[in-house]
DNA sequence: GCATTTAGTGGACTGAGTCAACTAAATTAT
DNA sequence: ATAATTTAGTTGACTCAGTCCACTAAATGC
């Protein structure tokens, strides 16, 4: 990934976000808190039970610091903490009954600031705005766990998608030129041209509205089916998704009444030969080549149904 | 404004945020300069010739600080000051060739970070989080004015975009079916294959990194070039970009000696037609038809150049 | 021409955050 | 079982980022 004004659009918004957070944050100073105070006792608020290493991972605190903090919450009667039971080294918090009125007043005034922002918005654009805020979420927060990967068929869109993804995948992992896009526009292409619903199919392997996968059967004649252009995005490998798109394509090619499943590959693409394998493909034969410039290794690969 | 739900979730964003930028911001520890440092500095290479004034205007900063900070800048050779010769109060603030260099290297090491980011995701997912940042942007920066268009030559995936998006598009817009995908992938993918770069060209158009457009020039054979797919995206609509598309093909045409420029359109396109008037062209036929499901009114028209 | 505002600076301070060293419990290795 | 190592939390000592106030000098308002 170096698409540099890309990047740089992003940089771009985060210094301004930063600004943004910062004027937000100063509100802070009317209270008695800093913005790690707030933080942190938003953290125990709503999280109540929490240990000090909790927070320090979630909060990326020091702990030296967390610990005078925390001290200085039971001193002013925010909190409590006993040990827990189950490891004695470690403390369980609790806010008191004082604690989670100031939290909740916290929570009052950072709702209002963001109302104030919001006050000056069009009808429909704080709902945009936060839309948006979801998907940047989504996408960059690592604790935001991924909803489950789902195959389904094919629709608008979608063979252009995979048009792109792997084009963009082998230009940049295997220098591949602009011969490998044109082959698979061809072949994805002809797949929706002359689609046959009754004998070809075309999996997405979807996770939380993201295209993260694909794989094609298509009709080669004389009770043939062809695998075609398997791919799993990076963002979702090592989940099984590779086996399960071509667990799919054996399953449809027999209940088809396919004799043969036949696909092309290149040897250097490990995951996908282990899956072939696996699922009982074997290699039928090998040729060098410099189809997309940089030399490789196609093969054949067969498994009878 | 006071819905709830939004307004915590827009909270819950920006406590992810303040976390996601915190992490992202320690990296300047590495570098002699704090996060406040690299904000001035950025600031100062970006817009040369900026006052104290301006930057404690625009970063919300202390005068004092400031002050002592470019005093360091100054020290190390960073940065030179003269007096504004428009008001001797106020001093213009220019950045050394050794503090372009830093500037430079700053900007690497964000670019770096964000990069790595960037890096764990599946392909599409940095331009979808680009795109809902300025998303943000727009709605709650009041300064903010979207990146200049840039036109560029396609590379690898923009074919791929081109097919996806249209078909998206149509599908969405006009209830096309995946006939017309099949057409545009059809004659996206032949334009890869046969590309003739003495005769034929792509424009990408380009803004922050995201794909807002394109347009083909095809070899049609005797003295005729084609153009095809011509596509502007909802975001960037009514800036002209349609236009500079569709000049820039009939430029093009020109200098490549071609004596006419047809195109093939459907008539609910409104925008199109009038930059197709606009630039000359005249309607030489028209048809009925049904090739991606609802009815429409196939166009054909041409220009002499 | 005088009063007020604005741009920038230095002195003095504070307190947020860091680093290293330590205790005590838990876990792992032997 | 016991020793060695790791982990949770704490304290002491410090530093340096950021703030507040008072000031000078130029510009602007009345």
């Amino acid at each position: 990934m170096s698409d540099i004004p890309l990047i740089e659009t992003a940089r771009d918004f985060n210094r301004f976000y930063t600004n943004f957070l910062g004027l937000l944050n100063k509100a802070y100073l009317d209270s008695p808190f800093t913005l790690t105070d707030a933080r942190i006792l938003f953290e125990i608020g709503s999280h109540d039970g929490v240990s000090a290493v909790g927070l320090v991972r979630d909060l990326h605190l020091d702990p030296a610091y967390l610990s005078r903090i925390l001290k200085r919450f039971r001193a002013e009667g925010l909190i409590e903490t006993s040990p827990d039971p189950a490891d004695l080294r470690s403390q369980v918090i609790t806010v008191t009954d004082q604690g989670r009125e100031q939290f909740e007043e916290l929570g009052r005034r950072a709702n209002a600031q963001i109302a104030a922002r919001f006050d000056n918005l069009a009808a429909g654009e704080p709902e945009a705005a936060v839309r948006a805020m979801g998907t940047i979420r989504a996408l960059l927060d690592p604790a935001a766990k991924p909803a489950p990967a789902i195959l389904r068929p094919h629709r608008a869109g979608d063979i252009g998608w995979i048009v792109q993804s792997q084009s963009r995948f082998y230009t940049e992992e295997y220098g591949w030129d602009l011969r490998f896009e044109a082959l698979v526009a061809d072949v994805a292409g002809k797949f929706l041209a002359n689609f046959d619903p009754a004998l070809e199919y075309c999996w997405i392997a979807e996770r939380g509205g993201i295209n993260v996968g694909s794989v094609l059967i298509t009709n080669g004649g004389d009770g043939i089916a062809k695998l075609r252009l398997l791919y799993v995005d990076k963002s979702a490998r090592g989940l099984g998704l590779g086996k399960r798109l071509v667990d799919e394509c054996i399953r449809f090619s027999r209940q088809k009444g396919y004799r043969e499943l036949s696909l092309w590959t290149n040897d250097m693409l490990d995951a996908a030969r282990a899956i072939y394998i696996k699922t009982g493909f074997r290699l039928v034969s090998e040729e060098r080549h410099r189809m997309f410039g940089p030399e490789a290794n196609g093969q054949n690969w067969l498994l009878t149904l």
